[in-house]
DNA sequence: CCTCAGCTAATAATCGATTTTTAATGAATA
DNA sequence: TATTCATTAAAAATCGATTATTAGCTGAGG
């Protein structure tokens, strides 16, 4: 009885769209860049049809515009999306995670607790940015997690990702991310002691401070 | 200056997504199915490669589960995520209704009398039913079309494409639809009154109601 | 000069064939 | 009788080449 479970094997396709969104979401190419898909090809080894399988579904996804006849282009920022992206992350992550207070069990304080901890640690060795990222989303996903809708924490990742377009234009700012860091570890406690209201608000000030920094980067570097 | 806008050409990969998508929303497909690629390449008279395309797309966008190396399948259902569905839609339709409400112009009065005016003619020819789904999404789509959000329109209308997988399931239902068809005519006046209060309450309702439609579809046909 | 047709080079989209992986079958073993 | 393994059939994924479309260029005509 071998049964683990595969999360889906893997394909050429799934492994050059997981590389793809993450060079879009980490700003590898430029806003309204127009991509040549031979040389994508190229750069990343691989072939004409996988490529344009993953292409196909970032497309769908958000992450690139098709054009028909003329291929995929990454979408352009504008401080109107910014907001609109922010004002739909508070709607829908405030929403979330006052559901998430209310249904999250046992495992998911421990969860809470172990993705801030590891965030932390990440923080204090500054190299290893990828890693940061990576445990930034986790914890991001972690509080919202038992919200109890698959939808919701869909758009939400999605957000998130659009989101990070922008925060991640500049370069990181120790001061506050350290700020934000100091939330990260009240918005655990708050949601510990299932404060759902102080919680929420905390959470509504902690993406507040993010877009502010995201609209820096933006302003300066967009 | 021959300057009219391309809504984006057209391609075999852009025309067979449109199809599909279609018929997966209209139930043409059982819940679970797996897909024979080389049956639907027959079936829809179209190349592997512009067919695979638009699958991938179609996974992203949540009509189908690609499961790497074994292909596609049909999404199952379940009243579970019928609810999510339709809690979403309640959070996210009203949000944008309202904030449609304060942003609608007068185009946007003159789009939703004709989208209601539309509708309704289309209700008293019986047939043509692929119409009446076509317009009825239109009326929704108006709705809430000047809320200002890029994303909240995007979100909504995958959750319509959902819900309407559960809706479709049954025949119409005449009796009901006349209701449904009273409240369209009422939440335009209240639009166009912009009682935002009142709007939105009426919405509720009106999801409520379509819920329980497709409740009753899911529990008897699904 | 500017515009626009016609040509050409570059790129996107698609096809047909091949390779890889999974699912189905059935005999061999515990 | 259930389970494993090998074998084969079916299906998915990918490749390499071809076709269709667009974008860039050039020179004629207004």
């Amino acid at each position: 009885m071998n049964q683990y479970i595969q999360p889906s094997a893997s394909t050429a396709s799934s492994r050059i769209y997981d590389v793809l969104r993450k060079d879009l979401v980490g700003g590898r190419f430029a806003a309204g860049e127009k991509l040549a898909i031979n040389a994508l090809k190229e750069h990343y080894q691989v072939g004409l049809s996988p490529l344009r399988e993953a292409l196909n579904k970032l497309a769908a996804y958000g992450l690139l515009i098709q054009e028909n006849q003329r291929g995929f282009r990454v979408p352009t920022l504008s401080r109107d999306e910014l907001d609109d992206i922010a004002q739909m992350r508070l709607a829908l992550e405030g929403m979330a995670f006052e559901q998430a207070i209310v249904n999250g069990d046992a495992a998911w304080e421990a969860d809470l607790l172990a993705a801030e901890h590891r965030l932390k640690c990440a923080d204090i060795t500054l190299d290893k940015d990828d890693e940061w990222e990576k445990l930034h989303t986790q914890f991001h996903r972690t509080l919202v997690a038992p919200c109890g809708s698959v939808w919701l924490l869909r758009f939400i990742e999605q957000l998130h990702d659009q989101f990070d377009r922008y925060r991640r234009l500049g370069p990181k700012m120790p001061v506050i991310r350290q700020e934000l860091d100091q939330q990260h570890h009240e918005l655990v406690e708050l949601a510990l002691k299932r404060d759902a209201q102080a919680a929420r608000t905390l959470l509504d000030e902690h993406i507040r401070k993010s877009y502010d920094v995201a609209l820096q980067c933006f302003l300066e570097h967009g």
